[in-house]
DNA sequence: TTGTATATTGGAATCGATTCCAAACAAGTT
DNA sequence: AACTTGTTTGGAATCGATTCCAATATACAA
């Protein structure tokens, strides 16, 4: 009607225009029942003429609750698949109408307090907390006192829920996929630290090759850093071994990379000579790669799901047994295999 | 003192507790003057014991202002900038208390509206669009019905205030690059469509060679898919011919590392025959590649603190004299040159 | 001392929703 | 007709902050 409409309707011009109350809208609003058909016609009629959509901050103040969910990133910038992650947990709480709040703390502890002031002042339905890779991380008691859930991390006391990839199950299927393939004598370059992707891709190594009936032998196994020249000449002296491998598992598709330039150098054709499988699938190195690599995806889109459906879903008493949940890496067929 | 503080403390609390008014209790938090430093005091005390802090839904509901902005993507999610770009952004909202909202629309319009009106609903201070990479976009009318600002990307009518990177100077310090270490034929290994990319670095190029009065070879450019055979076999193509350049300029770092496998089986080293030159610097390709790549930086951490600056301290009126920004693109060295 | 100007303070009104209670209405029984 | 019972409805109270106005305190001048 009047070209100037500064101030956006609100329940109450709603309720006038409609000539019923403003509890009558609310009900409309919220889909109670005790509403005429008749009456619950006219006032959505208003509602659609008016343009009027609730302001979230009156319904926060009365409810005490927001549709919005945080995610602190420490310093998850540097690893390409954080969108995945982002992306899954987006996707998840857009399908309960609740929307991400972002904050990447840069590794420092000052930031992180202050992320967790921010979710408590705006009273966020929880917040999920993510690492840049799998880990175990030691969070401030702050998070046990609203609901949490880690993403590709865990507490080392276990008490808050978390989600990380299966990395046991991803080695196994990779190494299980080199042998379906005929392969007797698999290398595998793993990386140099502790953290629960080497121990777990290689735990998950030996698991296949057992499950297959082949012998174990530890001179296939060494350790380089990743994408380095260590990984370059690690590959060169492996491959020059008196009983070389045929195949290679590497940690991941960095490693890969470097194990190509050395195959390469080699004079060693993929994956006619041999075979190579890698981990995390990066899509922008591993579909580009010549010839593109075969490799194991790391779940981030699904833990990032997983994560905000507990948060919302579950229930989020900080209970003792709170679920460490593995998400299954699913394999990549490209074509180094 | 009591073990079950339920509910968190409210204005009201404080100031019972510190036996003044709830408006000398405000006075304190919004720090204005008028206020003996005594109360203060008092009052900073009290706050501090409560471990008070205000509800962002209660000051939203009476200032009419939220400290938050909203970040709408495009499917930014295939792209690994993505996340400098967001980092950027938060960096500048959290130095001026304010936070980022999170919603990825996937391309789909539908959501885009649903996102706009999520916007609405939280009385964001405004939003950005940031584009998965440089181009042309068709917004719906509703953005400019609040402060907004495009990223990476530009509303044909240049009704909208947008930021992008600098593609000319991007392609011309590239080109003058080589042409500083005594390169005067400069393959450049284009891509194919008329994206603003596509021209802007071309037009860099012959701006280059104009400076340091070398004459435009058109046999030099070529075009070709990014990340395929096609430009393996271009490069062939382009070495095998009788003015072979001894320098080439890729689109991208993606596109350099398809050329580096043509330069590898042509048997021509770089950087000692050929001096290789990219563009976007992806840290998970260039970094890796042997030799690591040199490239041209695009500047999308710096663009997502320009947007989120402008939006904060800029001027929110949609005037017809938008600024159209654009952001040099450093060069960064690596060993290819 | 008294009056005037200025600095501090308390508290009611307000923002825009939800929720609860009591009033109004409808339908069914005796 | 009078009385239950159950369904719709209006509107006051509430959530927790800010802001404004009037009241009080203080400082300064005459």
């Amino acid at each position: 009607m009047d070209a100037m409409q500064k101030r956006s309707a609100t329940i109450q011009d709603v309720a006038r225009q409609a000539r019923v109350g403003v509890g009558t809208v609310s009900r409309v609003l919220n889909g109670h029942p005790n509403v005429t058909q008749a009456t619950r016609e006219q006032v959505l009629q208003v509602i659609a003429d008016l343009g009027y959509r609730p302001k979230s901050a009156a319904v926060t103040l009365r409810t005490r609750q927001t549709r919005e969910i945080g995610l602190i990133t420490d310093e998850i910038a540097t690893t390409p698949f954080a969108f995945d992650l982002i992306r899954g947990a987006q996707d998840e709480a857009w399908a309960h109408q609740s929307i991400l709040v972002l904050i990447n703390t840069s590794g420092n502890p000052d930031l992180l307090n202050a992320a967790l002031d921010q979710m408590y002042d705006r009273q966020v339905q929880g917040v999920l907390y993510a690492a840049m890779f799998h880990q175990p991380v030691n969070l401030p008691d702050r998070f046990r006192e609203l609901p949490a859930v880690l993403v590709d991390c865990y507490s080392e006391d276990r008490s808050l829920p978390s989600v990380v990839p299966n990395e046991i199950q991803g080695g196994q299927d990779a190494v299980a996929t080199l042998l379906q393939h005929g392969h007797q004598r698999i290398g595998f370059i793993n990386y140099t630290t502790g953290q629960p992707a080497v121990v777990g891709r290689l735990e998950g190594y030996r698991r296949a090759l057992a499950a297959a009936g082949v012998a174990y032998d530890p001179t296939l196994v060494v350790q380089a850093d990743i994408a380095s020249d260590a990984v370059y000449r690690t590959t060169i002296r492996l491959m020059q071994q008196p009983n070389r491998p045929t195949a290679l598992f590497c940690f991941n598709d960095r490693t890969a990379m470097w194990a190509y330039d050395a195959l390469r150098d080699l004079g060693l054709r993929v994956p006619e000579e041999v075979a190579v499988i890698g981990f995390d699938n990066q899509e922008l190195l591993a579909a580009n790669l010549r010839p593109p690599l075969t490799t194991m995806q790391l779940p981030h889109y699904e833990m990032g799901r997983w994560a905000v459906h507990h948060l919302i879903a579950g229930n989020p008493q900080p209970s003792l047994t709170a679920p460490q949940v593995q998400l299954d890496c699913p394999l990549v067929w490209r074509a180094s295999v």
